[in-house]
DNA sequence: GTGCTGTGCTGCATAATTTGCAGCGTGACC
DNA sequence: GGTCACGCTGCAAATTATGCAGCACAGCAC
């Protein structure tokens, strides 16, 4: 859209905080890209950005319009979308913004199944813990979040929620393995694998064991799900994740047992968008394949 | 905003149905208009005209676009109307959708009253029907809508909402003049003035009516609710209004009485505007000071 | 049929706009 | 005090849009 290649020069120049860098970015001398900035402000009837020495820095009024300018990029690839429905191909681009636990099992296999019917939408995946996830819904980063346990969800929409027990994760010949449900001062007594503290499983936990008047001790604290989930194989330490990033049948040298309702509540997986924002076709349907897989 | 004139183009070939009608409104010859809509269309990636003998008109991909234009439009005079704010001055355009009934007293002093204290505010005044009304915010004609009983609420949220008794409007010297309310059976024995059919007040006089058994007929029937209500003036006849479309202190020459709720249940007169719409600054002060006058 | 009128579209020369180059002035930093 | 990066600007070149004239086609009146 040549007609908007203004808006994306404007976002050149918010990110790069500089007319020459960003000139460079669009393939364009800094002098050209300085006058339709210039002619744009203009036009807008004020300035959009405040010189300062070291370049361009955006003002109120500027953030303003960047919100403007996002939100209508948006509102153009769902038109986009839905015109190429209209023409009966289901082509289109869907932004998701998730948690880490969805990454090893759950999205590969929803997108993989989506795209075995809709071979021309392409995806975009972004791990964001739960309060960047919904700064990305409101940048227009991602049309759709799957977040657990979202930290204030004033902006978000529930498409859908399904509750997620707190499972405890161990090697398959770990003593509490063949356990229907364990509690949580049962796993206490072992060495623990926790996720940082910006996750919503180790809020969880966290809460229970003040409940319990215990306080956690990991061994080992991480940002990787992927390491809380495969430390315990080489050791008898015990690591924590929700149900939808577990895949029983996937490993038998693993054992993923529940923790009781009765200590940790857990917490609900939410899959949602931006309130009062149309979805794209394509991002519209995924939604719904996901709901429906959550459902099971 | 030069960028954006394309939009007002296509619009302009919408409304004229031809090229080179366009062109004369755009002051720019219908050959460079045709080349302005053709770079356009292969851009976007679709026709969004098709072209018949008669001329050109929207297919589906550009009804799915002017729907886009049309609120991109809006959504940047709300951008505008938010900056202005920012340097303190108050200017912007509120635009309005009402029923006649708010036309002859409470509009007219309301928008004065906004004006004294925001001069550089404009407005505009659209009377609509209550089906109208609602066209008129989906097509982002109007920024908000005043309505009688509005007819589906579906994309219409309500700011504010205040019962309106149907009233009856005759002569001070009416026999029926100095009550203090009336029957509807009362006022059937005299020469009845109507609104039109299409309007909320007919269709509670209507259903009021034939749960008595009887049917209204009208010596006069009239869209103009001007005439309603100063046709009684010069004969025993009575027609009827809503309170907020009356003005008791004007005329000492007219009796204005409310018709008892057992008869007739009056209805809601609501304040609204697009739902999931962010309303420019200036709306959104009008319509609070509006929600204001009405509740008292 | 046969003009006639309206439609959208197109080749080409011209007008208008945008761009690149080079250079200016300014403030931050060492 | 020198250097660097910044935004900005005059001017000529390059790019883009425009106007003119004319084409092909469809509907319509006679």
């Amino acid at each position: 859209m040549r007609h908007l290649i203004i808006y994306e020069m404007i976002e050149a120049v918010h990110r790069y905080g500089s007319i020459r860098k960003a000139a460079e970015d669009c393939n364009i001398t800094s002098s050209a890209l300085n006058r339709r900035i210039q002619a744009f402000e203009a036009e807008f009837g004020s300035e959009i950005f405040e010189r300062v020495p070291q370049g361009m820095r955006l003002n109120a009024a500027g953030e303003l319009l960047l919100q403007f300018i996002r939100q209508q990029q948006h509102e153009l690839s769902r038109v986009n979308s839905q015109v190429a429905d209209l023409s009966g191909v289901r082509r289109g681009h869907v932004k998701i913004a998730c948690s880490q636990a969805l990454i090893p099992y759950f999205l590969p296999y929803e997108i993989s199944k989506y795209r075995s019917e809709f071979p021309d939408v392409t995806f975009s995946v972004n791990v964001r813990d739960r309060i960047e996830a919904e700064q990305a819904l409101l940048n227009f980063e991602s049309d759709i979040a799957l977040v657990f346990e979202p930290a204030h969800m004033v902006t978000f929409e529930i498409i859908h929620a399904v509750h997620q027990p707190v499972t405890a994760v161990m090697s398959a010949d770990h003593p509490l393995a063949h356990r229907e449900t364990l509690r949580l001062r049962e796993c206490i007594e072992y060495d623990l694998v926790l996720p940082a503290k910006q996750f919503g499983v180790r809020m969880l936990l966290e809460a229970a064991a003040s409940r319990l008047g215990r306080k956690l001790e990991p061994v080992l604290e991480t940002e990787s799900f992927d390491m809380v989930r495969h430390f315990p194989a080489y050791s008898q330490a015990i690591g924590f994740q929700i149900p939808v990033g577990l895949n029983r049948s996937a490993r038998t040298d693993m054992a993923y047992v529940p923790i009781s309702e009765k200590d940790v509540s857990g917490g609900e997986l939410y899959l949602g968008h931006l309130k009062g924002r149309a979805l794209p076709v394509a991002a519209l349907k995924f939604a719904n394949q996901v709901a429906a897989a959550l459902s099971n």
